[in-house]
DNA sequence: TCTGGGGTCCTAGGACCC
DNA sequence: TCTGGGGTCCTAGGACCC
């Protein structure tokens, strides 16, 4: 989906379409306040001139997503607001609306499954599509099919996406970007070496900064730049499931199937605090937010039928660093004392000298819970003991 | 100008078992 | 006195993605 979180703010203040606008920093309720002050009007009356500016933003916080005007400034997602609000002080800045972006999220992809029923949820706003056996999903290369999703979205929603058509599922990807907003590329597997080679190694999923760097080092910037070397090479400096997985990406290759069902494997919530908090100096405000953090897990696994066997706790120090730690306990929960419990004894193992600027609370080792509670009816344990083995090569 | 929140997967060491 | 070869599970950290 094209600038998801924004397009859909859009949708609501069509009056802000052809500005710069970015959403994120998420604690004010922005639109709350503007319908408190125009409560006479409807929302999309609102003037443009009433939203609030990046420039007065304060607090922590990065951009979620910025509008293709904003993006122009320079503006993008994963960036600090402060220093967004540097680029572009005149963008207007809106919270993220989270049960209106789920709400689009399930939208769209049903609207897809109606037209090709195998898809794979890559989070709210990205999905892989498997056409191979959908009727006419190989017409134009698939560049039929996409442009009716792309239709059939827009008229279900009033947002637009962008999709790639390619032999797998890491070429599609790179592919969907190749015209954004609102296009469709098709690449074919003849396609590599001029579509493909040419970018930089970053526009491979699955490398990111660290990879990045580290190719650069070895003087390799482009996708095509990887593909020249030789495999031994590539795992001889990136490991051997590393290097093996760098070369066929490079080329192209990519086996893995559009998957349409997986259970999750863990669930958590954390919170960035205001201002650095100490354990000791701040310890009743952070055991406030602790608790809390507990009973949302715990709510969010008994919402969704899940339980877990293993608890931990996620802590980021003021310098940036990060610390973990997790106990795994004998009986599956979805209990917010149980969880605030064992959470408890994790933080107990970890250094609290340093102030700190964000908690988290994981529970991991999912089960649904009706198979978790269904398991053991506890069944008669026997125990074979081996005979003792014959000393062979001893004395007789 | 300091940098969110929710996830997945991988690695590596150690405990423990047969 | 010295010391095998499998395997699983747990824990901590890190890279990466949306």
């Amino acid at each position: 989906m094209d600038a998801f979180f924004a397009s859909v703010e859009l949708l609501r203040y069509p009056q802000l379409k052809g500005l710069p606008v970015v959403i994120g920093g998420g604690r004010r309720k922005v639109d709350e306040m503007l319908r408190d002050r125009f409560a006479d009007r409807p929302l999309s009356e609102i003037p443009p001139e009433a939203f609030p500016l990046l420039k007065d933003y304060v607090g922590r916080g990065v951009i979620t997503t910025a509008t293709y005007p904003a993006r122009q400034f320079g503006v993008g997602s994963a960036m600090g607001m402060m220093k967004a609000a540097r680029l572009c002080p005149q963008a207007i800045v809106l919270p993220v609306d989270f049960d209106e972006v789920r709400r689009y999220s399930r939208t769209f992809k049903s609207v897809i499954r109606e037209i090709a029923p195998l898809v794979e949820d890559r989070g709210v706003d990205e999905v892989y599509i498997d056409f191979t056996e959908v009727p006419g999903g190989q017409r134009e290369g698939g560049r039929v099919l996409a442009r009716l999703i792309q239709k059939s979205i827009f008229e279900a929603t009033g947002l637009t996406c962008s999709i790639g058509v390619a032999p797998n599922k890491l070429i599609a990807k790179m592919a969907s970007e190749f015209n954004k907003p609102n296009g469709i590329s098709v690449i074919f597997e003849d396609d590599v070496q001029t579509r493909i080679w040419p970018l930089p190694v970053r526009k491979i999923n699955g490398i990111g900064p660290k990879a990045e760097a580290k190719l650069h080092r070895l003087h390799l910037r482009t996708i095509g730049d990887i593909a020249a070397q030789d495999v031994d090479w590539l795992i001889g400096n990136f490991g051997r499931a590393t290097g093996a997985w760098m070369h066929d990406a490079a080329w192209g290759r990519d086996d893995r199937p559009v998957v349409t069902e997986s259970e999750p494997v863990s669930m958590s919530r954390e919170t960035t605090f205001e201002r650095d908090l100490h354990a000791v100096r701040d310890r009743a405000e952070l055991g406030a937010i602790f608790t809390d953090l507990c009973e949302r897990v715990a709510d969010d696994l008994q919402r969704k039928g899940y339980v877990g066997k293993t608890i931990g706790i996620k802590l980021r120090y003021d310098d940036f660093r990060i610390a973990t730690r997790d106990q795994t306990i004998e009986q599956f929960t979805a209990d917010p004392r149980t969880i605030r419990k064992v959470a408890g004894q994790c933080l107990k193992r970890v250094p609290l000298k340093q102030p700190l600027r964000l908690l988290g609370v994981r529970v991991g080792k999912l089960a649904r819970e009706d198979e978790a509670n269904a398991a053991p009816a506890p069944a008669p344990t026997v125990a074979l003991a081996a005979e003792p083995i014959p000393d062979l090569f001893g004395q007789p």
